[in-house]
DNA sequence: TTCCCGATTTACT
DNA sequence: GTAAATCGGGAAA
């Protein structure tokens, strides 16, 4: 079995520099014995306390904001406009509210159970490319927020080494209300991937 | 307690 | 192209 990603890979200080090394990792869920999972192709940085972007700025500490200031290395998931599950990775150490939400994923294992949940034969990126999809596509809700990813529910390991020249970044999607922020180049994923939102 | 609206997706015209 | 779906968080009252 893969050994799972440690702590202090989730634990390093510089929230950019976790968002792209997430690229390649593995995504495994594991509910009622049923396993899925799918390789990270797409993901968004966003910085706590400094960052208007996300839900914990300026420094808000709030029931849902908590779980981001605790130690990286536990799942961050939320819910959007009523119906769609948000995942994200806690990063960084206690105080910093830093996180990486996953926006896609290219699925690996247990392809049958996605096409299951996301009620489709389709074998393109609507499958779980954008962050609602992959969500539904591992079987992932809320009631598992604050997860912690050294267990055996959800876990992320080594997948595939990307050269660094496929690695491509990019303004992040859907936070144009964030003013300055939502310019910032926070967003990575693999080039030419079909699984990367359009 | 009331009210507004979102780190999206899908189904329409 | 636009609009509907649908609900909890967070701010105001």
């Amino acid at each position: 079995m893969l050994k799972k990603l440690n702590p202090a890979f989730y634990q390093q200080t510089d929230v950019l520099k976790v968002a792209h090394n997430l690229l390649g990792k593995q995504l495994w869920t594991n509910f009622n014995n049923v396993i899925t999972s799918g390789i990270i192709v797409e993901v968004e940085a966003y910085c706590g306390a400094t960052d208007k972007a996300c839900h914990a700025y300026p420094d808000k500490k709030t029931p849902r904001t908590m779980g981001m200031y605790e130690n990286g290395g536990a799942a961050y998931i939320y819910l959007i406009y009523g119906m769609y599950h948000l995942f994200n990775i806690v990063t960084n150490t206690n105080g910093s509210a830093d996180a990486v939400l996953i926006r896609a994923i290219e699925p690996a294992v247990g392809k049958e159970i996605i096409f299951k949940r996301r009620n489709t034969n389709k074998r393109n990126w609507l499958l779980s490319g954008g962050p609602g999809r992959l969500s539904q596509a591992l079987g992932i809700t809320t009631n598992f927020d604050g997860t912690d990813l050294q267990g055996d529910t959800i876990w992320l390991t080594d997948g595939v080494d990307y050269p660094e020249n496929e690695i491509m970044s990019s303004k992040r999607i859907g936070v144009e209300s964030a003013g300055e922020a939502a310019h910032y180049p926070w967003r990575f994923y693999i080039k030419g991937n079909k699984y990367v939102s359009k």
